[in-house]
DNA sequence: ATAAACAAGTTTATAATATAAACCAAATTA
DNA sequence: TAATTTGGTTTATATTATAAACTTGTTTAT
């Protein structure tokens, strides 16, 4: 009846992060920050979250003489936001 | 860019008790347990809550004997379901 | 040149949430 | 009448989300 929600997706911030990279293909903290709202800190947690869980990629840069973050999303991410989209299907086809 | 998701409805058990009473018009504790394999501890709590914000009507009553919670949703819960799946659009169309 | 302010991000402490285990009351069954 | 089952609630615990505090380095103002 119900499919189960990949506690990872099933976040705010995090599903926000995901569907952010997966239209932008690369993205950094700033960028992030900006576009979802969130404070710093809590961005490095989640972020940290996804890519421990493999979900994105993250590589460290500088962008002139500060550092940068960059993120982007893995195949791997990309089917789990599938997976999680269709499961909340089962939810919203109340029709 | 991103709407805020409603924290009642964020859950994946408050959303399934939602989204059966949405198709079910009312439904007794068994039932929803039944069809969300949910513990009866938790249903107990999650209905507390979605009934304290005026999401669902509870009516306690009786089928037999045995004590038997009915519940239904309010046109505020189904309200708020509409604006959730509404804002999860927002997440989820990444076209 | 040095102090103050800022930028980018991390760590940690706290608040909120979800969840199951333990419990209670009544009814049914052995 | 004791044991079990049913329907549900309370409470204790584990997990999660989140912001506040901090670190490192850079820019700007004095």
């Amino acid at each position: 009846m119900f499919k189960p929600l990949d506690p990872l997706l099933h976040s705010e911030l995090r599903l926000a992060v995901v569907s952010l990279l997966i239209s932008s293909d690369s993205a950094d903290c700033p960028y992030i920050k900006e576009q979802t709202g969130a404070t710093a800190g809590n961005l490095s947690v989640q972020i940290d979250k996804l890519s421990a869980a493999g979900y994105i990629e993250v590589e460290k840069t500088f962008k002139g003489k500060k550092p940068c973050t960059l993120c982007r999303i893995t195949p791997l991410g990309l089917k789990a936001f599938e997976e999680y989209v269709e499961a909340l299907r089962s939810y919203l086809n109340v029709t």
